[in-house]
DNA sequence: ATCTATTAATAACT
DNA sequence: TAGTTATTAATAGAT
């Protein structure tokens, strides 16, 4: 999609790497918070850069969904190949809700080693790559921009129209199933105090600029 | 990038919903495949749609990349920020490595409670969206088309290209590193093995038609 | 499931 | 290192 077509294989330059790898990234959470919002799945998305940093995406936490995926796991222990180590998930408790989520209250929520903007749910921030050595470990959630960088604005109503968005998924989630108020406590909650506003669906909040 | 554009909130016709989450979990894991080809890093995702089915990516699986990141963060005891449950990963084992995956042998491993094609690593796997009931369970690994179905030389070349791109990027990581041996016993030895080709790079062969 | 008009992502450049 | 542009890639709507 660029000025010439690239082949997909391991880039050597690193600096290439490193850009590349930034750009990719965020296009890849892009577009997971774009199928979260539309199909209201839920999505985690961990990712080690070349530089082994951790970028993590979560909806509605990464947390939650990791348990999810391995509770069911665990409790599908009934077909194996031979020694995969561990099996695929099964029909487990084939019937579970919508929003699956035993757990207590995590979310999109944002750590960061450097900075400490802890503050909302969709957070963004950049991770400088360091190179491949790798020293500095930092936690990323919810694409770059940290908000203490390009804090302004333009930022505020991005996080705005992310937030609006999940508030918006959640509700039709709830609406259909109607049932798991506490996921609704985690993030309606949450969405209701970070921003005073109304509505905006998070479709021209270019989230993914 | 439809004929139209769309806004970015939940979708409520059912058909629309699955036709749209299909295509776009197929993009996406296709978007994590690049970037790890490209760059190397260790990329897992999971996803339940929105009939609750877990479709799972991993590189070098979905499992080494979880443990990674569990293992992380639960050596991250350090900052917390109030009740958020989980912590962030942090600068932990900072010099750790590259392929971190202390683990005893798991790849992009493929599950399939339908079927039963074990086989490669880089598996591709269809799993039909039922409703939102969400009763069949199933697990997919790596993009849709089950080898069952569309089984022919397409399907083939794709893997090979596929498989091959992890070969070439997991030599790279090792001749980078020069360490951790065990890594190439999972998928080294299941690329040479699973393909009787040579080198393709991964580059031609539509990973992401 | 395929096809195609469009939009969106991004490689190269600045 | 962030922004711009030419192209390619993803995909919404239709078949």
């Amino acid at each position: 999609m660029g000025k010439r077509k690239i082949d997909i294989k391991k880039i050597n330059n690193k600096n290439y790497l490193k850009a590349t790898f930034s750009k990719r990234r965020k296009g890849l959470f892009c577009k997971a918070t774009d199928l979260c919002c539309l199909s209201g799945a839920q999505i985690a998305i961990i990712t080690f850069s070349p530089g082994n940093k951790p970028f993590i995406f979560g909806h509605p936490s990464a947390e939650t969904v990791i348990d999810r995926f391995l509770g069911e796991q665990a409790s599908c222990t009934t077909d194996d190949h031979d020694d995969e180590g561990i099996g695929p998930v099964e029909g487990e408790e084939d019937g579970h809700e919508d929003l699956e989520a035993n757990h207590d209250e995590e979310d999109i929520g944002s750590v960061d080693a450097e900075d400490s903007h802890e503050d909302s749910e969709a957070n963004q921030e950049e991770e400088k790559e360091d190179e491949a050595g790798g020293d500095g470990e930092k936690v990323s959630v919810w694409w770059d921009e940290p908000i203490d960088e390009n804090l302004g604005l333009h930022e505020l109503k991005k996080y705005k129209g992310l937030l609006e968005c999940l508030k918006e998924n959640v509700a039709s989630k709830l609406d259909e199933m109607n049932k798991r108020e506490f996921y609704t406590k985690d993030y309606l909650a949450m969405l209701n105090s970070e921003i005073g506003s109304t509505s905006t669906t998070c479709q021209e909040t270019d989230l993914c600029d």
